[in-house]
DNA sequence: ATGAAAGCGCTAACAC
DNA sequence: GTGTTAGCGCTTTCAT
């Protein structure tokens, strides 16, 4: 394998040079740049990525902590992360932390031992508690979601308040009174769950509604589509009557909208649903669910242009606290409005 | 930072004993190895990644070239693979490549520039004639599914012939005769599309029955729900009778299916169901989805310890062809069996 | 079972 | 605009 001196002794030049030209240096004359050129041309030089990461200190590879891939919320948020930094030259390193603490403590190490650069990381498993461990980490981190706050880390979020309250409101405007909510956490964490109830809660209370707590699904095993079904059958098994479903989810919706079907109940006449993610398969279930959109791609495209930002020197002294715009993206599983 | 030589200062030792002991080197005196995590604890010091695989030659990173996570079959078998790196002590560094040229092949390039050792391969854009590309690449590659073939490279595949006669025969066996096909391509590759199709047609020919054209739905855009539905609908439209669907994977089923329901057509009754794949969602549709399982946690397993193998020298000196073994999973798409 | 010396290939710092 | 010098922090090689 040839190195950046054979190619500085093919071309007459030094290897300073070489370097230079293939790292961009803009000061070079066109004929040194050519001829340094055709050296790797002819010599089918490729640069060691890992000597001049060892001696510049910088991989351009960022770390990326999510729970799992297979959950689709986190599948379609990593392919426009990756898409962001590909767009930017960096490299990523998922790590899913299978949601636990030790693998959130293991994504938080990595960047120390130099293989990445920074960290974009949304927490499950950490709480409000921990956040004292993202203090000082000597790298940039990015913080994604709303499982821990910090006011001393660069933040990238949602609206989650605003996203569930806009949700069961359209669901209160179709005069929807018996609205089940899918998704309770019982742990006391300041996470996703807390916030959309926090929603549901004000947009009922606004019409001088109380929560009814036979109408609160628990989905303490995940936020996926079985216990979304699981947790609407016990709704339903309550014996209580639901006219509307504001599920935390896509997942969960999807599951609860089967098992609503299961028995019989009709969306969106019997019972109305409401999900939150926008996830891709939203558009293809029977019938089209009804949505609300956090914003992903902004979330990606931000949280990658920060951490680039803070790499590059070219960020501001503060933490960043960015809160992207959500929406409601109506389909089939609620009544078409007048 | 501390370094490694100021570990071996502390502990009392050289930077080699050092090393031997990080390195999990197994000749080392008791007393020697609680001496130097002694000090590697007081110092708090954590190894240099970079400077490692640099002196080494190995990053203990693998490059994954999948089309994109968002597509369920390619997130989950992406935390499979995780997952069975993680195992291994592997890094790994994930290549959406888009269904693109351009991204297959500079995934292919990658390893030369030495960030990863070696490459999990799943083409989708180049073709058969393209497989002198996989020859000679300098570094280890293990190829999966079934787009290219070669006799010179790792291959871990699936069963997609008789994945896709199986699924035609349960339906042949449930006494449907008006089978379509969602997911034709009409590019003439190798891929899964034609694999697929051979085996549904092999299962009609044991039958007797030729192939009717207008039963084939095609999906040139790609795999997504989406397609499937206009598929489905395309073959609906052409005014032929249809009492069963075989889905070249679950998202065109599960597309299928949703075309099928807005136009009054009854599952199973009217028309059974067959996917491929058996992603998550399959469990939770309405109804559940019939598929395929190819096996892909096996297809993980093999494809990383393959990888890890060539790596470590483990491996035969033959390139090894696995087939994971496909098994058809039943659900309420497809008429219970008597 | 441990140590000494060498050097991997590149870029930072500075010289000219 | 380009060259010189030095050295990043580790592992390899070889010695003991």
């Amino acid at each position: 394998m040839p190195t950046m001196a054979d190619v500085a002794r093919r071309a007459g030049v030094s290897a300073k040079t070489v370097s230079n030209v293939l790292s961009g240096y803009p000061y070079i004359r066109e004929s040194t740049r050519e001829r340094v050129m055709a050296a790797v041309d002819e010599l089918g030089y490729e640069i060691n990525v890992t000597a001049r990461i060892f001696r510049s200190g910088r991989t351009g590879v960022v770390g990326l902590a999510v729970p799992e891939l297979g959950q689709p919320y986190f599948g379609e948020l990593a392919d426009e992360i990756l898409e962001a930094a590909r767009r930017r030259g960096l490299h990523v390193l998922i790590q899913p932390t299978g949601f636990t603490r030790e693998g959130e403590l293991a994504a938080l190490r990595e960047p120390r031992r130099k293989l990445v650069d920074g960290l974009l990381f949304s927490p499950a498993a950490l709480e409000q508690a921990d956040a004292h461990l993202l203090d000082d980490l000597g790298y940039p981190l990015v913080l994604l979601g709303e499982q821990m706050f910090s006011t001393r880390v660069d933040h990238v979020t949602m609206q989650n308040v605003e996203g569930a309250r806009a949700a069961t409101d359209l669901l209160l405007d179709a005069g929807r009174r018996q609205i089940a909510v899918i998704g309770m956490l019982h742990s006391p964490t300041a996470g996703s769950s807390n916030l959309r109830f926090t929603g549901y809660r004000e947009a009922l209370a606004a019409r001088g509604i109380t929560v009814d707590p036979r109408l609160l699904g628990w989905a303490d095993d995940g936020w996926h589509r079985g216990n979304g079904a699981r947790a609407m059958a016990d709704v339903l098994d309550a014996g209580v009557e639901v006219d509307g479903v504001v599920a935390f989810n896509d997942a969960l919706a999807l599951g609860a909208m089967y098992a609503l079907q299961v028995r019989g109940r009709s969306i969106p006449d019997d019972v109305a649903v409401v999900g939150f993610d926008d996830i891709e398969d939203a558009q293809y279930s029977m019938p089209a669910l009804t949505t609300v959109d956090p914003g992903r791609r902004d979330i990606a495209e931000v949280a990658v242009a920060l951490l680039h930002d803070r790499l590059t020197g070219a960020a501001p002294a503060e933490p960043v606290l960015h809160v992207a715009d959500m929406r409601i993206v109506e389909r089939g599983s609620t009544p078409t409005r007048r």
